[in-house]
Formats: structure tokens, C-alpha cells, sequence
DNA sequence: GAGAACTATATCGAATCGATATAGCGATGC
DNA sequence: GCATCGCTATATCGATTCGATATAGTTCTC
């Protein structure tokens, strides 16, 4: 989960790990309110298997310069270049390499982990992959919260107490709206694909 | 977290492991989809620090016999009394205890977790909370909620593509409805304090 | 009566969380 | 001046949770 994200960071640049958080957070909302304690440790899995390397001479500053944290920057490789490596805590800036890109791909058409964050996470990045699979995640949530409607208590069971019938109500119309919304974007899709690869107008035979 | 949900299910009985993770799963939907690797580490954990004690024999036939599972209750019977507890794997059946108990309102009351999931069982939970504590849980989340708000990427951040855009802008109206819905719980639960505790037409003098 | 499907508990390693430690820097304030 | 507060930044620790797997009895099906 936190290595797809951090490596679909990584693809727009190479960045460091607290900039990393914050940019996950900003981004991602509450999909992906990540710790530190997953951060750091992950970064250092994502290194030790290759998916990314430090960067050691950058300029970090090239990269990430809006205005207004520029002091800091400044200030921070001033410190580095005072004290060398040696006793100085400064940032480790990440860049992804070439294994990591291919890593990145596997995660992202990987379909085993079907939960609420990590399809927004894939659908964040869906840019990454080819037009089927992007149908191919869309359809396959949408299955998965027709389902999920089925299985759960719906409003109407006379066990629960106001409190979770509301729990309950609400949950169901979240569903219902995160259904409607995938309609709204398989639709989309679909018409992407026709438009920019138009079939011919006749029935052509299939394979399958 | 879990915990909580736990104690909570046993307040209505006692209940086995099995069962309860169903009954998380169904009443609490995406909520609440743990996995047995979650629930019996923390069924030992209630019962070695005293929240919950196991029915030894116990007739749990008497507590969730809904037609349909009633031969299964049965047989189980049966295979504990022909195997006694020797080798034969059965159900084990938890009940809570008067410290669990009190251990469940604690962990109510308790406002460190401020997640989604958090917030949603307590408030599924709310009919063992004092109205101020309802109200109180209710305005905490909508102030997450708001401030949450003001905290993420917009839809109209331009660096954002096309399916990111779709992501932030769904999870944004996600939030929004949701504050909505707790200004429909706030009210109603004014409403309900106002009722059963109507004050003086006259002001009342407030000492605080 | 063999095998599939369901009920039921348990355990393992890995991922993640939440808290805490450490440390440099800028600003605030008296 | 210098004390302290707040921000950036990395790291680690114990506890919790996850996902996979093992085990085993029961019930249904063919």
C-alpha cells in the first residue's frame, strides 16, 4: 500500500521523506493520513530492494522551491555543507530507479488488496496504466461495493438503535454514491477508448 | 479499536469469536472487515486483563439461535459433551465482566482516535453515552471534518490529472456530506436534550 | 463414502500505528 | 543576549493489525 504511494510520488521526482508525508496527506486526504513510523521504514525497504537510491549530491532545491519554505532549504544544505556528513542530521532525498518504475507497475495491476484506500490509490495514479486496466479496476470496485450492499445490514433491521441505523443509513448511501460516481467514470473510460480507437461499424469477430 | 468494537457486541451477550467477527463484518460493513488474525489476539488480550470471561458451560443455544444455525449449535453441543475438553476443538464463548464493562465506557469516552472508523463505532455505540458525551463526539468530528477541509489539495489544484482531480474532488464531497449529516445528528440531539430537559422560559442563571 | 463447503480457533511474519527521542533552525519575546 | 517555542527532519520502539496459512470437525452433495 504505502510503497505504491510512495513510489507514485517518486515518478513525478525525486523527495524526501518528510515532504513525502506531507504531500500524502495533502493529496490523498484521509486515504492516506500515514504515519512516520511507516514512512521511514518503508523508504528503507523501497532502498534495500532497489526501487530507489538516495540521492546524495542533488540539489533538492531545484526541485521543490514554492516559495516560502526557500529559508529552510537554504538553511539546511548551508548546515550540510558546514558539517559535512558527519554528526549533521539533513534530509535524504529518494529518487525512484529504473526497477522501482517496473515495481511501481506490478503494484498498481496487482489486484489483490481490494480495500477503500488502496483503490483510490491506484485510481489516483490510473494515468500509469493501459485504458483496459483502468475498466478493469473500475468494474471490478464497482462488483465489490454491489456486493459489500448486499451483505450488510441495510437501515430496516429492527436490532439496532437509532445511533447505528444512522451508522448504517449512512454507510449504505456512501456505498450508493461511490457506485454512482464509478458509473460516471466507467462511462468516461468508455467513451475515451471508443473515441480514440473507433471500432470499425460492423460486428467485428472476436477470438474470445 | 478493536477492543471497543468488541466489548461493545458483548454488551448485547456472550458471543464466540466466529460469530463476532460476522456480526463486525455485517453491522459495520467496510467499517469494520477484521480478520481472525485481529480478533483472537484480542479476545485473549480482554481476557487475561480481566474485560471478558469464557462460558465454560454455558447453553449459548439460548443467545443466538435465529433459525438456520440451530443444527450447528447443536452438533457442537453434542461433540463437546461426547469429546469433553480433551482434543476436541469447540467454541469458545466470551461474556464480558463488570470490569469490561467499565473498560468499554472508558474506551468510549476515550478521545485520542480520531479516525473514521473510530468515530463511527463509538457513534454506533453512542445509546451508552451521556447526551454531553454524544454531542461532544458529534461536534469533535465536524470540526475534523472541517478542518480537514481546509487542509487538502482542492480540485482545482492545476498539477493534479485528470483521475487524481476525480479522486480529491469525490473524497472532498464525501467530507461534505458527511459534516452535513452530523449537523443533522446535532440537531436532532439538541432537540432530544431540550425535550426531556425543557430549562425555564425565563434565562437561567449559568454559573459557568 | 469421497470431496466440497462451512464453521471454528489459532499462529506466524510483516506492515502499520502512535508515541517518543533527537537535533538544527528561525522567530518571538522580555 | 538568550530562553523558549515551533517547525523541519529522521529514526526507533512496542503494540496492534493484517493476510496467509494450518488444523479440525460438521454438513451437504453427488
Amino acid at each position: 500500500m504505502l510503497d505504491l504511494a510512495l513510489l507514485g510520488l517518486l515518478e513525478e521526482g525525486p523527495e524526501h521523506g518528510y515532504e513525502l508525508r506531507k504531500r500524502l496527506r495533502t493529496q490523498f486526504g484521509l486515504l492516506a493520513n500515514v504515519s512516520f513510523g511507516s514512512i521511514y521504514p518503508a523508504l528503507s525497504r523501497l532502498e534495500t530492494n532497489g526501487s530507489v537510491e538516495t540521492v546524495e549530491g542533488g540539489s533538492p532545491v531545484a526541485l521543490a522551491p514554492p516559495t516560502g519554505s526557500l529559508s529552510g532549504e537554504w538553511a539546511a544544505m548551508r548546515a550540510r555543507r558546514r558539517a559535512g556528513t558527519r554528526g549533521r542530521r539533513s534530509r535524504k532525498v529518494y529518487r525512484i530507479t529504473t526497477a522501482g518504475r517496473e515495481f511501481f507497475l506490478t503494484l498498481l495491476s496487482d489486484s489483490t488488496a481490494d480495500d477503500a484506500r488502496s483503490f483510490s490509490l491506484r485510481l489516483a495514479f490510473a494515468r500509469h496504466m493501459p485504458p483496459e486496466a483502468r475498466l478493469a479496476l473500475l468494474e471490478r470496485r464497482r462488483a465489490q461495493l454491489v456486493q459489500h450492499l448486499t451483505e450488510v445490514v441495510t437501515a430496516d433491521d429492527p436490532e439496532l438503535d437509532i445511533y447505528a441505523r444512522s451508522v448504517a443509513e449512512h454507510t449504505a448511501e456512501g456505498v450508493e454514491q461511490d457506485i454512482a460516481w464509478l458509473d460516471r467514470l466507467i462511462k468516461a473510460e468508455r467513451a475515451a477508448t471508443d473515441a480514440s480507437a473507433p471500432p470499425n461499424r460492423r460486428k467485428t469477430r472476436r477470438s474470445a
